[in-house]
DNA sequence: CCATTTTAGTTATCATGATAACTTAATGAG
DNA sequence: CTCATTAAGTTATCATGATAACTAAAATGG
């Protein structure tokens, strides 16, 4: 996380980066957006705290349903591939969401190596629960 | 962390947020900007670790730096007034930085509940060598 | 001035990210 | 076919974030 609370001044910028011709402005813009987007990444936990979520839990719970076929799974290799999250995390993740009755994870039948990952009732009423104040977080934000 | 790879469109959001009545335009411009921060956090966060730092230890190496006093110190608390980061997390990062001689820590003079914290000449070489490439990540991304 | 409250920092514990090393199943080259 | 390689998940370990509960010193106020 990017936490500094009195980012440099583009003056300030300039002087660290005199000997090594970069664009103050520019980098003094990308700061500004890091620690914007630090802060809102902070509110957003918490709020997801509140509701036994994490922004991984939540983002797992969004690509199951996102799918396009009623009740269908993913396996983890599919939510893998959205997700820039390392295997082992989604693992140790998708255990404890299981472990929370917000999914189900059965064998899969085509290859023996894999799962299959489905939203439970549950899962997907906590989704809907959260959905409006999340989105409420991300306007109110600015 | 934000780490979804496809991010709803602007559509999708209109459609999850119909009856909130949010604008979803500037959920979707809020979305990207966490996107990006994320990404490039990480891609930082790797590179601090390719030099014994972490986001956190760079930091504080840089508001003591920032200090207009050569070789003045800070105590803990004031580096907490400067980044947005809990007090038992400053605590043991300030441990591991002094056990790598980045810093060093006294005791206070003036209040014998405080520290004083300075940069070594170790810390302040980091430093310099580490500012050149991490403003040039800063400028590459976008 | 002494007792209470506030402030500074630490310790213990937990959550969530990572990488390395492992198991097991599938694939594929000979 | 069989052996080597690749792919899917898991386990172990570590780093870095948080909060709660603690110790000790300073400040306050009666």
């Amino acid at each position: 996380m990017f936490f500094l609370k009195e980012l440099p001044t583009e003056e300030m910028v300039r002087n660290y980066t005199r000997n090594y011709s970069s664009d103050p402005a520019r980098i003094s813009e990308t700061l500004h957006m890091m620690r914007r987007a630090s802060l809102l990444i902070r509110k957003l936990e918490a709020y997801f705290a509140s509701h036994n979520l994490s922004q991984l839990r939540f983002l797992i719970l969004i690509v199951i349903d996102r799918e396009p076929d009623e009740h269908s799974a993913l396996t983890p290799q599919d939510i893998l591939d959205r997700l820039d999250v390392s295997k082992p995390v989604l693992s140790r993740t998708l255990q404890t969401m299981e472990r929370d009755a917000l999914i189900r994870i059965t064998a899969n039948k085509k290859d023996g190596r894999s799962k299959s990952v489905f939203l439970t009732d549950q899962g997907r009423a906590k989704l809907t629960a959260v959905l409006p104040d999340y989105y409420a977080l991300l306007v109110e934000e600015l």
